[in-house]
DNA sequence: GGGCAGGTCTAAG
DNA sequence: CTTAGACCTGCC
């Protein structure tokens, strides 16, 4: 990809279309960015404490340096990835030209596979602002405080291990309601080795997809979501309300079951269906299509 | 108060 | 293998 990255004190300057990050921290793959008043994003992820913002052609990494830059968000970001080109082959559909015009920042993000798979066992049947509060309820409760941003403390995810002693009605305290036994699971089966979540990635996409439906609480949609947000399976297609509408709308022009959607996205946009899935969820759900 | 929100589980045809 | 109903919780 056309970038160049300078260090200035703690600031990493990357120049580069394809990044904008509303389009990135809104696009409905991570819960943990939040905007401040100057349109900046602040976020944790690996531990670290991260400001974002978009000037012109310029984003602005705050509060890092050129070694953790290199270590964690330079793949966070999947900078390494060429994102004109999944968008040129994906406007060949008139559609997704359409959705890749919209959303022509997005990034999918390479996030950590742990708490990908209890932040989104947690998203099942739910809503934004109170997935996101259970999550941060979580990592204020159980995980570190790795340090402070503007006055304010920010801590990590907590650790398999750590999560797995927590209780269920400690869980329940954190308003993820009937979802407490599907993460006291999870979190278990994870520190006790039973699934090795760290190397799923070395699967094929039905390999993973068939390991990951074995957490109760993960079915099609929410491994879907950990593949894709976490695996860089970008083979797979997540179908959450919003994109089964967006389907139905352009494409399949009737009700349609999830299955057929699926099968229908996966041969439609191969090995790009992930990429295709995120720019359609943004159109749908900021245009409102198909509600 | 009943409905709804980034689905999954369970029980039944 | 496909399809209804229930489900925590908190804000309309």
């Amino acid at each position: 990809m056309n970038y160049s990255i300078v260090e200035n004190g703690d600031k990493i300057i990357v120049k580069t279309n394809d990044f904008d990050p509303i389009h990135i921290f809104e696009c409905g793959q991570c819960f943990r960015w939040n905007r401040e008043e100057d349109f900046s994003f602040i976020g944790v992820a690996f531990g670290k404490i991260l400001n974002v913002k978009k000037e012109d052609n310029c984003i602005i990494f705050s509060n890092t340096n050129l070694d953790e830059f290199n270590d964690i968000w330079f793949k966070y970001f999947d900078l390494g990835r060429d994102y004109s080109k999944i968008k040129k082959k994906l406007s060949k559909d008139p559609i997704l030209k359409e959705a890749v015009n919209f959303g022509s920042g997005i990034r999918i993000l390479n996030q950590d596979p742990f708490e990908t798979l209890i932040s989104f066992i947690i998203s099942a049947n739910n809503g934004i602002p109170r997935i996101k509060k259970s999550i941060e309820l979580i990592c204020k409760r159980y995980g570190d405080c790795i340090g402070e941003y503007n006055g304010k403390k920010y801590y990590s995810f907590p650790t398999p291990e750590v999560l797995s002693k927590v209780s269920m009605d400690e869980l329940r305290e954190c308003s993820v309601g009937f979802r407490d036994r599907y993460i006291y699971s999870a979190a278990n089966m994870v520190a006790n080795g039973e699934i090795d979540i760290y190397n799923l990635k070395y699967l094929s996409i039905n390999g993973a997809r068939d390991t990951l439906m074995k957490f109760p609480g993960v079915g099609p949609k929410v491994s879907d979501c950990i593949m894709l947000f976490s695996m860089e399976k970008h083979g797979a297609f997540p179908i959450d309300v919003w994109v089964k509408r967006v389907m139905e709308y352009f494409y399949l022009k009737e009700d349609t079951s999830l299955k057929k959607i699926q099968v229908y996205g996966q041969e439609k946009f191969k090995n790009l269906a992930g990429f295709a899935q995120q720019y359609l969820f943004y159109y749908a759900r900021e245009l409102g299509i198909g509600k």
